[in-house]
DNA sequence: CGTGACATCCGTAGTACTACTGAATTTTGT
DNA sequence: ACAAAATTCAGTAGTACTACGGATGTCACG
């Protein structure tokens, strides 16, 4: 128990200089092998299957393909590879997605070293770590309920419309129940897809999911 | 920041042995310091009132108040103190539930004293750590489809073509995405809509949900 | 009192989807 | 190898929704 079992690290981000940062970062970090860099999700999945890292670092936004399709892929394809997400957004949706995938671990770029090594020896050993900032708005959301961040300018009849919607009505039940005409509904619902960019009844009901309809 | 920061942790457990396990564990620990103990959840609350501690490491089940109820206690009363539980279950309700009342953190009893300093030292500074076994089991469900309780009779393609519509997409897209016609795309979905009893865009979508999709 | 936001309603044309039916080809299970 | 299931495509008719554009009454606010 006393040899520190060396770590297989890839880095993925579509930035150069911030992988040059990570690298010099931990090129002095003695239990910490760099076995590869890719600047994509695809190029991720594929050095995942050459290498089969111990922990994949990786960033969420990137072209080609995304850090989150590309974590898919890799879980899909069984390998052990674990997966901890670095990215600038806290956003719980990201955070949440990538857990639901199975990755291990997520923090945000502005990552001191020593927290980024906890990370990443936390998760090499099987463990799901999440830093304290992308914790803490995790938990923001069940700890004091936050109400709107983004109303879009739903007016109240909008939201009503909208909440039938999302619970799968059509036009016509919507109509009925609010004791309006269709038309009016459609009206509504044309106001909601403009405010909201939302074209399919299917998108629309994610928005009213976000806003907790 | 040449300096370790000491962790203030409290112990909570009903198991006397146990607690002065993790004492003797911890004691020659420079940066921890054990502010004191308890053996159930009042207790718990009590001594995070007068104390208030960087880190609660504390149990679930336990008499008079579980651990649960006393972290939802702690966490109304809108003390600081991170919470970092210390469960022979790896039971994903606790888990979850834990997660949900704030907890930072979930380590079984067989961990091991780096990884138990590792926890407190990752809860201590914000983050969410979950152990090994926790992790694993969390993610079992998730990461290789586990049980469809109910999966109506959906062939793969037709899953397929369900989990496009349930992200929003039209028939034309999916039939491109899959290079198929529209028109089988239709097929597919109408035999969705037979087999699920699902008739609008909206509650396939719910039911992909339900699925996992 | 006018202006503007809101909620209500209508028409027309076009697109997207549903219902029902039928059928050819490929995959799969025994 | 044969039958069953899955996947593919099509016609026809009808319903639901979208994209335009236009209209009326209410109510708050300066």
């Amino acid at each position: 128990m006393t040899s520190i079992p060396t770590i297989d690290l890839l880095i993925v981000d579509d930035h150069d200089l911030l992988r040059e940062g990570i690298v010099a970062r931990l090129s002095d970090v003695g239990n910490i092998r760099i076995v590869g860099q890719g600047c994509n999700g695809k190029e991720a999945v594929a050095l995942c299957k050459t290498h089969e890292p111990d922990v994949l670092l990786m960033d969420i936004s990137m072209p080609e393909m995304n850090g989150l399709e590309a974590a898919k892929e890799i879980k899909l394809l069984g390998l052990k590879t674990r997966i901890l997400f670095l990215s600038i957004y806290d956003d719980n949706e990201y955070v949440q997605e990538a857990l639901r995938i199975g990755a291990s671990g997520f923090v945000l770029k502005d990552v001191s070293k020593p927290e980024m090594l906890n990370a990443i020896k936390s998760v090499s050993e099987g463990a799901i770590y999440l830093g304290p900032k992308v914790a803490a708005s995790l938990q923001s959301r069940t700890g004091t309920a936050q109400p709107k961040v983004k109303d879009y300018g739903l007016t109240n009849r909008e939201k009503q419309v909208l909440a039938l919607i999302a619970e799968g009505h059509l036009n016509k039940e919507i109509a009925y129940r609010l004791d309006i005409s269709i038309r009016t509904v459609e009206s509504h619902r044309s106001a909601i897809r403009d405010k909201t960019g939302g074209g399919n009844a299917v998108t629309l009901a994610k928005v009213a999911r976000d806003l907790g309809l």
